[in-house]
Formats: C-alpha cells, structure tokens, sequence
DNA sequence: GTCACGGCTTAACGTTCGTTAGGCAGCAAG
DNA sequence: CTTGCTGCCTAACGAACGTTAAGCCGTGAC
C-alpha cells in the first residue's frame, strides 16, 4: 500500500494516454493493457472495469488541478488581482505540465455513465466557482471594470484550458512567458485597473 | 439529385447528434439508425461507412462555418477593426446556431484515419488563418497593440468557440447581446486603440 | 405490362468488445 | 514446509460491432 507496484502505475498512464488520443469510447482495455506492457486482466485486479477506471482517472485529474489551484491561491495575497494571477498561472501551467490529463477532464466527462456524471459535473464546478468569486470580488473593490464578468470568465478559462490542446515543450516560447502573457491577457480581460492608476490620466 | 429523399437528412442528423453527445468511437451505426428511423444498412446506401460517414460531416461542418465567415467578411470594410469584428460576429453566431456541428468539428478530428486527417488539418487551418491575417494587419496598421498576437488570436477563437458548449437558447442573454460582448471582448484582448482616439488623454 | 432504378429492408458474416473464471509464481509469516 | 496473499496470467464467454449479400416495394419510362 505505500508503494505502488509498477504494474498499477503503467495501466493508468497508459489509459489516460490511450483515452486521450482516441477517446474512452474507441479506446479497448486490450489496447490499454498491451499499452502498459500487461495483460488485459491485470486491469481488473485494480479496478471494477473500463468505466471504473475512466472515473479514478477523471477523479485524479481534477483534485491534481484543484490542489494546484489551491497552493497557488494560498501562497497570494488577497489582493483580487493576485488571487486571479495566482489561478491563471496554476491553470495555464497545468495545462503545460499535465496535457493528457488536461485533455482527458476536458473532454471525457460525457462518457461518464449517469450514476458518476452528477457527482463529476458538480465537482467540475469548482473550477468555475475559484474564478467566479475572484473576480466578483474585484468587481466589488472596483479594481475589475468588465461589465460582464460572466463573459469574462468563461473567456479567461477557455483560453486557458485551450493551452493543453496546443502547446508543445519544443516551440519557441517558455512556460514562464506564456504564464506572464495569459496573466497579462486574463487581467486586460476583466479590465483590470490598479487602484494607484485610476487617479492618473491613462491605464 | 435536385431534391435529397428525407432519409439521407435524418441520416446525416442523426449521426451529428450521436457523434456530438457520445463521440465517434462510442457511437455505433446502429445507434444512428434507430436514431434516423431506418434500418442500419440504409447508411451504406449513401455513405461507404461510418468514417465516410463522419468525413462528410466534418467537410460539411467546416464549409459552413468558413461559408459564414466568408460572407461576414465580404460584407465589412476593409478596416482590421471591421474584419475581427465580422469574423467574431460570425463565429459566435455560428457556435449558437449550429452547436452540433461546431462541437463535432472541434472534437472529432482526431477520430479520423490518417489517410483523411492530413488533409482535414490543413483545412482546419484556414479558420486560424483568417483570424491570423486580420490581427497581423491590425497591427502593421497601428490600431491593434497587443505585444503577443498569436496568444490573443488563440484567445479570441478559444474563447468563441467554447460558447457551443455552454450556451443555451433558453438561457437569459440574447445571441445578438453575446455577439456584441465577444466582439467588445476580442477588441479588449488585441488591444485596439482606434487611430481617432488615440490622440485624446484616453480611450 | 414490364423494366429499371432509387430507396430502402432483413439476415447474416466474421471480428472485436468488456468481462469473468480459474490458475500460477513469488514471497512473507507461522 | 505449508499456508495465504499479492500480482499477475491464459482461455473463454456472450454481446455488440462494422460490413455485406440479397431481396422487396414503390414510381416513372417505354
């Protein structure tokens, strides 16, 4: 139980892989297990079935995020500007370290199964909620000038979440450039002006 | 020919929403038919198989939405400014209108065989193209001043095209409120400062 | 009247699917 | 030395899959 056996590690990588390259639904558990280097039962010593296992690893992939939602939020102020600097930059470097699982919580709730999809679209929620309250909460202080932070929202996490379908680690822009560049495009989005700039001419 | 027998739309229908709500993979033929109300083999009349059967419907989803911007395009003037806005006003009404289409097109590329997907891709590069065009001579011109124009173009399409998955007809803002706030919202992301304004103290 | 053709149908094909039954090697404890 | 557990394995099950073969039923042309 401390330590992991290399066989249970290998089946949900290679599953996540494999969901997220063709999808649960034209992904077989026999591509999975030759995938992992294992037989096609081994799966079933792990988990209950090829749905059982879809949930696990749709379940990890969204606590990962949220875990790095939440460090981030801690370790800033509670300035709303850097509570939302803090959630762009967990997002988009999320989606740069952790594409598959990105990819996969992106797109393969829908082949969640009715008793688990409630559960998981509720958990999902969270997400949108972190963003949510920060940026009402700016809105509120006036340091948020979007007449819309609805919009805005679902702007800033749609463009953030797009990341893990185009970035490659090989192209010419680093992680930390495109963390500065998202924070500066989220923030030009909520139409964000600093309270010590407000009193001069122009933002 | 002139006019198309009532059980090749209901096919072809029937086969978007599958495809939309379960994905190729999951999706089998015989599903599509109960869904269109013929038998299964109806589809091999019209179509050689299902991944014929997905090809048309990709091409088809595609056509229309460059259709779209095409037509959007033509009608405004050649100010950047009046180009973005059409393409963003096309996009987001064809996210609203054709919510199917769009999420199959932005999902269900990688469900094709690789003899198809080549030329799929270089297809699907044309709607990042236009988008790309317009930015880069916002920006020659003077009037779009974002330092990062292949982040705020992935934005702006990033954020156009998450509205097919969240919005609904029956919610409370209109589709011609939501084209005004994206394309307000694309101006903000590139940064446009309009050459008439950008003399006066602020914009 | 029959002929051809468009627009389907039912029935079956071999393959692949998710899942299960049962067994076997290694190791740690008694 | 055996007992029991962990971590797999091979073999097989029935169900569902994509695809095909063969035929039927209208309608319009001759």
């Amino acid at each position: 139980m401390s330590t992991r056996p290399a066989g249970h590690k290998a089946i949900i990588e290679a599953a996540r892989e494999e969901f997220s390259e063709q999808g649960y639904g034209a992904t077989s558990i026999r591509d999975i297990a030759k995938r992992a280097g294992v037989s096609l039962s081994a799966l079933y010593y792990y988990y209950k079935g090829k749905q059982d296992l879809l949930v696990a690893i749709l379940e990890e992939g969204l606590d990962a995020y949220f875990d790095a939602c939440g460090t981030a939020l801690e370790a800033a102020g509670g300035d709303p500007a850097e509570q939302l600097e803090a959630l762009v930059t967990a997002t988009v470097q999320f989606r740069i370290e952790h594409p598959v699982k990105s990819s996969i919580v992106q797109t393969e709730g829908r082949s969640l199964e009715p008793e688990h999809l409630a559960r998981y679209r509720k958990n999902e929620e969270r997400g949108t909620q972190q963003f949510r309250e920060v940026i009402e909460r700016g809105i509120a202080d006036g340091v948020f000038l979007t007449p819309h932070p609805d919009d805005a929202r679902r702007a800033v996490i749609a463009m953030c979440n797009a990341i893990a379908q185009w970035y490659r680690t090989d192209g010419e822009v680093t992680p930390d450039e495109l963390v500065e560049r998202y924070v500066s495009l989220a923030l030009t989005v909520v139409e964000y002006r600093p309270r010590s700039v407000r009193r001069a001419a122009r933002g």
